[in-house]
DNA sequence: ACGCTTATTGATAATGGTTGTCAAAATCAC
DNA sequence: GTGATTTTGACAACCATTATCAATAAGCGT
């Protein structure tokens, strides 16, 4: 049976307060900051929780983090992430899953799943880069 | 400057005789296996170089560990990845790209790079897959 | 409200991939 | 060959994450 703590709502509300992906670390100090005395293991159980039930989506940063966030839409869905700020933006792409779905039938593959990302930098980041001179650190395009 | 040396190149064909993607692990277990004494940190930081002068691509598996494969197109492309036995076809996604500046645009994002990959069954795993009656979390030696 | 059962917590150890350290070895320009 | 300098590699350090397990607390039936 599956029992409510104060530390899965805790968690949760935490991740809702945020605004982008954020780890486990961070999301434990940012409670710990708060005067929330939760443990950092329980943090990492809550969100992996969170994940599996679809409360909340995860994916890897390119340093190999796991990367946490509150979803406001509940089906399948993308992200368009800023990489200075980590705004995010989900986004539908009902073209991107046909898409993937046609070339993994094209080569026999079966039970095809994707992981499908978009880093960039948001209008308000490109100006700050822009007025800064020349901050590229851009790296990527991988796939 | 930068040297040659039989460890980079050792770990360059290395590479180049592996089918698909493979851990650094993996590879280092694989070149001692043959007989070459060459340490680990070495293969780690050949591997890192080779993805950074764009010789190999890189990816993270779904569990947070590092892949690499030697490339054989130069420009850009993506990955269908058979997630049993690591086949994996290389493929150009037009479409994809041209969806996914489109998207980036349209939030005012600039600077988009993004990560597609497809992970499946190839059609030979799919074959073992049935027959075994199981379908799911086929985790095999990718090494 | 009271136990009782049992899921959950959390301090800490363990794990495992990756990177840093630094003396010894190897490479290349001359 | 000589020497400056890069590279190597055994091993330690790192760091995110997971396992351990005694102590705690949620929620059922009463």
């Amino acid at each position: 049976m599956k029992r409510n703590t104060w530390q899965r709502e805790a968690v949760r509300e935490a991740l809702d307060d945020t605004e982008g992906f954020i780890s486990a670390q961070a999301l434990h100090s940012t409670l710990h900051a708060s005067g929330s005395p939760i443990g950092l293991a329980t943090v990492y159980r809550a969100l992996g929780d969170l994940a599996s039930s679809g409360e909340a989506d995860s994916l890897q940063s390119p340093e190999g983090e796991a990367l946490y966030r509150a979803c406001s839409t509940t089906g399948h869905h993308h992200h368009l992430i800023c990489r200075n700020c980590g705004l995010t933006v989900e986004i539908a792409a009902d073209e991107v899953e046909a898409w993937a779905k046609g070339v993994a039938a094209e080569h026999g593959f079966t039970q095809a799943a994707h992981v499908v990302d978009v880093f960039g930098l948001c209008a308000n980041c490109t100006k700050l880069v822009v007025a800064d001179g020349a901050d590229s650190k851009v790296e990527a395009d991988r796939g």
